[in-house]
DNA sequence: TAGATTGTTAATCGATTAACAATC
DNA sequence: TAGATTGTTAATCGATTAACAATC
């Protein structure tokens, strides 16, 4: 009956960034820290920072602050990642291959168990100790084994189906690279990473800030 | 004196995912579209369409909607990209490599000029045509070329120095791809791409949705 | 002209910041 | 106890949605 209000996602997402640098000071070996000199290091507000924080109850104490490894596990509680996750890459070019390879995933309890991809010249290699397997595998390979993420580094024209089948087979979260918006029951998460609109998004802010620039420079 | 007043960041990252859909539209031949139609396609509002194109001018015609070429080409000159930028990878390792051989970004103005590494084994390698650099001519190269935007997909250790000098031989936008937040003078813009956060992120949706589904399952 | 749909103003909603009482 | 800092409520700010007059 605990009736708790839905965070928002911008709450969410701030997350990593505080787990971050909790966890940067941890290994400095700092044990407490108050909201406003996390604030002034983060730069954002005290105020966000506790408001953020109490969204999921009270991790302080009153005139002391926070301690920093407990904070530090909680939030790391709340992200989910005292659990193991079981992940497969589908599409194992070169982003695929450079997410297989990046060993800060495992240390977080994100275990990559299988790599996937339609070219026969890649089926049957191995990266990190982890096979290349056939695409046509998939299926048998994700429901005996309860893959919880797919990473999808394949090429846009099979995104599509690729997630529609992975929800059927009881993915929970799909990973998604590519530049399409999937629709999926709401069995399945979806993160996307749309780089090509990251880097749209800078080339508008270099363009914005020289155009400021320029307007200053002829009000002078 | 136009008095423009400052568009909110909300507002340009949904830009390239306008600019997308209208693109695909353009190469299926839909001559217009009103902001109702491309609002159910998006699953926005087509109010916040509206609006949004409407901080930049009006686009569309009354009783008709939008032309759909002209609306591409319009967003397309607000994200900048009727510009060229040439640009630098920093950091040859997967993930450098990764975004070296993705074509997609060379087809809308974004070029790859240089690549720079550390490693004596890459250095002298070419991918795509663009030869691998020792990181000690990069301040040469940067300067010679007018280099727009460096991409930094090195180690986390060396990215702080990185960007200080890259901002300080007139680089103009870094796109990071390290776990770090850097800071560089207001004439560098900066965009973020914290896989990790990412990840972290897909976590929590799919643990907050296990227990919204147990909750459920309780009550019932 | 009648119908459609934009551009734009007003209303609502949500997120951030400020303030301060509670309390360590 | 006095000082510090949280947890939390209230105030502000900004973003989204609704409504509708303008106009093609």
């Amino acid at each position: 009956m605990t009736e708790d209000k839905k965070i928002s996602m911008a709450v969410v997402r701030r997350l990593p960034r505080y787990y971050r640098y909790l966890g940067e000071l941890l290994q400095k070996g700092v044990g407490k820290i108050s909201s406003r000199e996390l604030s002034e290091k983060m730069n954002v507000t005290a105020s966000q920072i506790r408001q953020d924080l109490n969204n999921f109850g009270g991790f302080g104490q009153q005139g002391y602050g926070y301690n920093v490894e407990y904070l530090y596990n909680e939030i790391g509680k709340i992200l989910g990642l005292h659990q193991n996750y079981k992940m497969i890459i589908v599409g194992v070019g070169n982003l695929g291959q450079a997410i297989a390879n990046s060993n800060s995933f495992s240390k977080r309890g994100f275990k990559l168990v299988g790599l996937f991809d339609v070219n026969p010249k890649l089926i049957g290699m191995s990266i990190h100790g982890v096979e290349v397997m056939d695409v046509d595998c998939m299926e048998q390979f994700v429901k005996e084994n309860g893959v919880d993420i797919a990473i999808l580094t394949m090429p846009k024209t099979r995104v599509k189906e690729t997630a529609e089948n992975l929800a059927k087979w009881g993915i929970k979260g799909l990973w998604n690279f590519s530049p399409v918006d999937l629709i999926v029951p709401d069995t399945v998460q979806i993160e996307n990473v749309h780089l090509s609109h990251s880097l749209m998004t800078l080339a508008y802010m270099i363009n914005e800030a020289e155009e400021e620039r320029e307007k200053k420079n002829k009000s002078e």
